[in-house]
RNA sequence: GCCGGAAUCGUGUAGUGGCAAUCACAGGAGACUGUAAAUCUCCCGCCUUUCGGCUUCGUAGGUUCGAGUCCUACUUCCGGCA
């Protein structure tokens, strides 16, 4: 059985752009790599094979969702999500570290990089996570049971659902954190609940000796603040991870030194996965500053409601100008929806509310950012890293 | 022909003497970064960048301090009876 392994191939002369393999119990990634999340054992609205059509090389589950249902022990059951989710390829699992902010702190505040940045729509909501140094206790957000998370549960979880990388347990704190509060995050909860992640999973994995090796990567935190991006890569990059997330509230307009701070703190034989990244402009500045792969939701949930990527720029294919433009979305894309169906079509079936519509929107974006990456992996090979992102994003910045 | 009912935003509606325009749908625009998301926000009579101004409850009258609301006639539609 295959042993985790990274190795790095190609250096770019000028900044920390690397190109490497990430090889897993279920295959191997190129990186840099983009990997598409698929929250609940699915990537909502694709099978797998449509999936791996799009070109992924690998899908990141999330422990909470899957704890929630059907439960870590079916999946267990079923001899991991491999198995049960029918996808061949490599996994991730996210450790439900993200749930402590968006179904917590997040439920009131205006967060950047979450995905909520409307007060109005979150005055409605229910808090429902509250942190202390040893977890979080958690409501359900499907039947409203309280349960608790620790460090320790995660990694339990996440050997349940098998998959080739995990995640340690971490607080994902907001750019509206003070910067004490950012300070205690790390030394009371992020730093120590890495070590107790790790314990439990070196623990795991020699009892579970029948199943594949996982490999665990510790969280960085510290927010925009560079001592503490540079303490937390630091301590965490002394430690036995097999990789590092780069995690949370990452302020848009300099990720890319943010990163920088990280990697040049990091172990560079050790691969850096950027959490919840997938702007295009985003994705050039950290692959530039030493990030190998990337996971996001926004390709997906962007494309269910409507908006598609293209070389110009993001537009919604629900506007009235698409009811008759028979051409297709974006015309230089090889993705399966781009080379057979038109924005006429795929207006129509967004306005008809058709189910159609998820899958042909995701497969588009999915592929876009994929695809994205893997011509920056290549860049990187052939040495033209920067010119692709000259013109790459004078091109998508010009706006369809 | 007679009897009864109805007429409010593009559509269906709310509104039962006191600032008309509620809710839904349709329509328009936008947002979305480790998924509480096939979701959410805003606009949707006219004018105005904003503040705000103006108009309007089928038509014409009437009662009343005041009418979408009550009365009369007409028009149209829906029932029922001939």
């Amino acid at each position: 059985m295959k042993e985790f392994k990274f190795e790095v191939h190609r250096r770019l002369d000028g900044a920390l752009a690397r190109t490497g393999t990430i090889t897993t119990p279920h295959g191997v990634i190129e990186t840099p790599a983009f990997i598409p999340v698929g929250t609940k054992a699915t990537l909502k609205a694709l099978t797998p094979e449509q999936l791996a059509d799009v070109g992924a090389q690998a899908v990141l589950v999330n422990a909470y969702h899957l704890y929630l249902r059907p439960g870590h022990e079916i999946i267990d059951q079923a001899g991991g999500v491999n198995t049960f989710m029918h996808w061949d390829y490599p996994t991730f699992s996210d450790s439900g570290g993200f749930q402590v902010m968006s179904l917590g702190v997040g439920f009131k505040k205006v967060i950047d990089m979450t995905g909520v940045t409307d007060e109005k729509s979150l005055a409605r909501k229910e808090k429902l996570a509250w942190i202390d140094d040893d977890g979080v206790r958690f409501k359900s957000h499907i039947d409203g049971d309280m349960h608790k998370f620790t460090p320790e549960l995660s990694m339990q979880i996440q050997h349940g659902i098998g998959a080739d990388i995990t995640f340690a347990f971490d607080e994902l704190t907001t750019l509206h954190h003070s910067y004490d509060y950012q300070v205690e995050s790390l030394d009371k909860r992020t730093h120590p609940w890495a070590v107790r992640s790790l314990a439990e999973h070196q623990r795991l994995n020699a009892l579970r000796s029948h199943r594949p090796p996982q490999a665990l990567f510790g969280v960085i935190q510290g927010a925009d603040r560079e001592d503490l991006r540079r303490k937390s890569a630091k301590f965490l990059g002394a430690m036995e991870f097999d990789g590092f997330g780069l995690g949370g509230a990452l302020r848009k307009e300099n990720i890319g030194e943010i990163v920088r701070w990280m990697s040049e703190e990091l172990p560079e034989e050790k691969p850096r996965h950027m959490l919840g990244i997938s702007e295009p402009d985003d994705i050039f500045e950290c692959i530039e500053n030493g990030a190998d792969t990337f996971d996001c939701v926004s390709p997906a949930r962007v494309g269910r409601n409507g908006a598609l990527y293209t070389r110009f720029g993001r537009a919604n294919v629900t506007r009235a100008q698409y009811r008759d433009d028979f051409t297709p979305f974006d015309a230089t894309c090889d993705c399966y929806t781009c080379r057979n169906y038109t924005s006429a079509y795929l207006h129509h079936l967004f306005s008809s509310g058709e189910l159609l519509a998820n899958t042909l929107a995701t497969i588009h974006n999915e592929r876009f950012i994929v695809r994205l990456v893997d011509d920056i992996r290549a860049s990187i090979t052939d040495g033209t890293f920067f010119e692709l992102k000259k013109s790459f994003l004078a091109d998508y910045y010009s706006k369809k």
